[in-house]
DNA sequence: TTCGATATTCGATGTTCGTCGAACATCGAA
DNA sequence: TTCGATGTTCGACGAACATCGAATATCGAA
């Protein structure tokens, strides 16, 4: 289906399991860091993973149902963005130490 | 089986996702505050959670092996504590601002 | 040495999760 | 209106997970 105005939670209303849960995944931790990585937001055909389209959306559903992302329409194409400043106020420190955070995996599958 | 010497990762080796993981579930959050809440170490015994004895075990086993906790044998029984200085130090801030967050099910479920 | 207390491990069970391909819905362009 | 592009939802599958009770290993005390 089309992009069609996702909803999204309001941050007070996200539980800190939800988020961590959302954040304790590989690929969606991947998402988040490439996300941070740029400002503003990012065109849903530019997340380029190696996974199918219909599990890019899966996890997408969970980062934005965890208060993590949002996403916005625009004719037939979506921009995801994170909620940087929300979740900020909601769990203070948590997103910042989480893309602090530099591990093997992380800093050795980019560039060299 | 009696505790027996339980072997502990370095935090330098434990991955990001491996300490969300372990923080992401409901008892092991509660495991990890009520650690918090005081100084030094709890005796397994007074770990006293609604759920049966092998699944406390299998719970902090996975702390365990997240670097979050760690355990002290003494004769027959055992000894629990966070790591918080050294996870600190390969995590910062991490977990002070998941200690911080007192969301709506911790806030409701103790004093009033 | 025998017994009770203390955790861990094992085996089983039901649930949740990540993944995919296919079907579908919506929009813009031809 | 017909098409092509774009994401989402559905159904299915195997892997991972939370949970329990029973069996087990280890230690201290009687």
């Amino acid at each position: 289906m089309a992009p069609r105005e996702h909803t999204h939670p309001a941050v007070e209303d996200v539980e800190l399991v939800t988020v961590l849960s959302a954040l304790a995944e590989p690929t969606r931790l991947r998402i988040v860091r490439m996300l941070a990585a740029m400002e503003g937001e990012r065109a849903w055909k530019d997340i380029d993973l190696p996974i199918a389209q219909s599990t890019l959306s899966h996890h997408l559903k969970i980062l934005r149902n965890a208060g993590v992302v949002q996403s916005r329409t625009e004719g037939t194409r979506c921009f995801v963005s994170l909620r940087e400043e929300e979740l900020e106020g909601r769990f203070p420190g948590l997103l910042e130490c989480v893309l602090a955070c530099r591990d093997a995996w992380n800093g050795g599958h980019q560039a060299p």
